[in-house]
DNA sequence: CAGAATCCTGTGAGATACTG
DNA sequence: CAGTATCTCACAGGATTCTG
C-alpha cells in the first residue's frame, strides 16, 4: 500500500525523461539551494514558524550575518516570508510559503538519499583512496608492469 | 493561522517526517552535489557511457580543469566509474554506477521543481525588488514623496 | 585524447562591532 | 531582538601550459 514514493517505486522520474529536458538547469538548481545554508533554513523551518533567533539556535554554526543573508535571499525568491510585528522589543516571524513547502517536498528525496548512502559513499572513498595509495605506493607496479 | 500544508496531505515525504530526523544533514548533501559541476555531470551522464570529450562538451562551460576534478571526486564516492581503455589514443569512459542512478533519481524531483517553477520565483522576485525600491524611494513615509 | 601541474582571481562566508 | 556595516580571508574554480 505503498504511496508511490516517485523515487524508491522508480516511476515517476526515470533517467531518461529527467535528461531529456531538465537536467541542463542545474545551475539554476545551485542558485537556489547551493549555497552553505539554504538547504538548512529551509529544512529548519518546516511546516513551522520560528523567529530569527529560533532559527539561529537551530542551525547549528550558522552566523546571524549568514542567517539575514539567507533569509533575505529566500524571501526575495518566494520561498519564505518576513512577518514583522510592531512590538518592542522586534519580533520577526519567518515561515515557508506553500512554494517553499513545495520546494522542501521536492529536496526530501535527495537529503533522504544522502542519510541513507552515506555509509556506502564512505566505503567507497575508502576504497577509492586504498587503491590511491596502493598505485601510489608501487610506481612500478606489482609483479612486472615495468614494461 | 495554520498552515495548511497540502504537501502533507497526499505526498509521501511530510514535511514533518522530513524534519525529524533528515534535514539536519544538509551539509552532505551539499559536500555532494552542491559544488557547480557535479549535478550537470550526473544528469548529463544519464544512463549512458560518455567519454571525456563528450561529457567536456555536453556540458556548456566546464573546463578541462573541473570536469576532471569532478569526475575524480565522483568516482571516489561511488558515484560513477571511470574505465581505462588501454589503446593509444588514450580510450577514458565514464558512466553511472546503481548508487549514481539513484542519485540522479533522487535529485530529480528538485530539478523538476526548479524547472517548473522558475518563472513563479522571477516574479516574486520582481515584487520583492519593486517593493524595495519603492521602501527606498520613501524614506519618510508614503505620500510624503519628494519627486 | 585525457588528463596533470601551476598560477591567479572573485566571492562566499566568518568575525567583529554598531543600532533602532 | 533582529538586524546592518565592514573587514578579511580561504578556497572554489577559471585560464594556461605541459605530457604519455
Amino acid at each position: 500500500m505503498e504511496k508511490t514514493t516517485d523515487v524508491e517505486a522508480g516511476a515517476c522520474y526515470t533517467v531518461e525523461a529527467l535528461v531529456e529536458g531538465d537536467a541542463c538547469r542545474a545551475r539554476e538548481v545551485l542558485d537556489l539551494v547551493g549555497d552553505k545554508w539554504s538547504l538548512y533554513v529551509v529544512s529548519h523551518l518546516g511546516s513551522e514558524t520560528k523567529r530569527f533567533t529560533e532559527l539561529k539556535r537551530g542551525i547549528d554554526g550558522i552566523s546571524q550575518r549568514m542567517l539575514t543573508v539567507t533569509l533575505r535571499a529566500l524571501e526575495r525568491d518566494g520561498i519564505l516570508i518576513r512577518t514583522v510585528h510592531e512590538v518592542m522589543p522586534p519580533h520577526v516571524t519567518y515561515a515557508l510559503t506553500p512554494l517553499g513547502v513545495t520546494l522542501l517536498a521536492a529536496a526530501a528525496p535527495l537529503i533522504r538519499w544522502t542519510n541513507q548512502n552515506l555509509d556506502q559513499m564512505d566505503k567507497a572513498r575508502a576504497d577509492f583512496d586504498a587503491r590511491a595509495a596502493a598505485r601510489d605506493a608501487t610506481p612500478t607496479g606489482p609483479g612486472a608492469i615495468g614494461r
